[in-house]
DNA sequence: ATGATATGAGACGGTACCGTACTATAAATG
DNA sequence: CATTTATAGTACGGTACCGTCTCATATCAT
């Protein structure tokens, strides 16, 4: 294993990222990424042979596991840990400064669009098992629709995220979950 | 009144749009919306010195009234008719086309943030005041937290359009406006 | 009608980026 | 050590867009 080519592809891979975050989508360019990852543009070129192909390359890089969530605590915590998570994904992490990009470029490339919708639903639909489970366990109604109160509570950290100049923080994560979970688990 | 001008300002807003939303912020360019709009890039220029100052009187251009909500019905119908209406202007309005591009432009641009803050604080506080109105009518708890159910409601409709393939449809909505007020009103 | 003004058409230099090609050097392999 | 392979450095032609400029033409105001 040749360990020129490890320090390359890392080296690259994260410069694009960084730069991908940075300065958008549309601002990413070869010769910025080249000297941003300290790689001259021929062996950019030899690595990734076009500017789509580097990006998809680099976007791999963003899907992390999200950690196994804690089952300990009464479901309003868990959610809430879960929430926690997921605002902080979404305004400290490297997929965090990329999205607005991603988003903008999913219009017009059908792989960044299916990137953003597997990452979305992925990440949604751990919050949908704890909340079926808790249903299932009496926690909650038997009526009480999973589905649609993650949408409202991704929703809502999303949405608080892209248009608002303030996301959403930890504080008021309570106060979220006892809108959406608040009066249902009230019939305990 | 020069009718010379107002048929160039007329037609280049409107190239200017239509450009923003069908190829993003980053492919917009001078050449393009002269192009589009039938006028030279020298008349271009006399009107607006700079790119960003066409984008950003192009914007004014999508701050449209919503109609005056009906005031006939329940709360959850009101409520429904309300986020139809948001829906509708997320998918299928100039301003929708626009919405990924000044996501992503508003990261480094300042007026963009604030252009897109403004549209959203101002479709979301008229139905925080619908919300308040409901409780204070006694429709909704007097503890019914009308902002965070805003959010939620707001933020539901906002994520399908940008993070998932399939926009909210009108259809769906009574579902959403049952999980956010749905036990709360149940009270009544 | 006549002078003022807005427009059309396009050339221009400047800059930035694409992707390719070539050579010389450095590092890994066996 | 000898050979293969990866890299640095850089020049290149091509394209796209910026913002400026000039000049001829069309349209307005009075």
């Amino acid at each position: 294993m040749d360990k020129r080519i490890e320090r390359t592809r890392r080296e690259v891979l994260g410069a694009a990222i960084a730069l991908l975050g940075e300065r958008g989508y549309a601002a990413f360019n070869m010769e910025a990424v080249a000297s941003k990852a300290g790689v001259s543009k021929s062996t950019l070129y030899r690595h990734w042979p076009t500017k789509l192909s580097l990006i998809a390359d680099a976007l791999e890089t963003l899907n992390v596991q999200p950690k196994p969530g804690p089952v300990d605590g009464d479901i309003r915590q868990r959610v809430t840990m879960l929430l926690c998570h997921l605002a902080e994904a979404l305004t400290a992490s490297p997929f965090a400064a990329c999205m607005p990009g991603l988003i903008e470029a999913a219009k017009h490339h059908a792989e960044v669009a299916h990137f953003l919708h597997e990452y979305s639903a992925h990440r949604r639909e751990t919050l949908v098992a704890l909340l079926r489970d808790a249903v299932a366990a009496g926690e909650l109604p038997v009526d009480f629709d999973a589905e649609t109160a993650a949408l409202a509570l991704s929703g809502a950290i999303f949405y608080r995220r892209l248009m608002t100049p303030k996301p959403y923080l930890s504080e008021e994560m309570p106060a979220l979950v006892a809108a959406i979970l608040g009066s249902a688990v009230s019939a305990e």
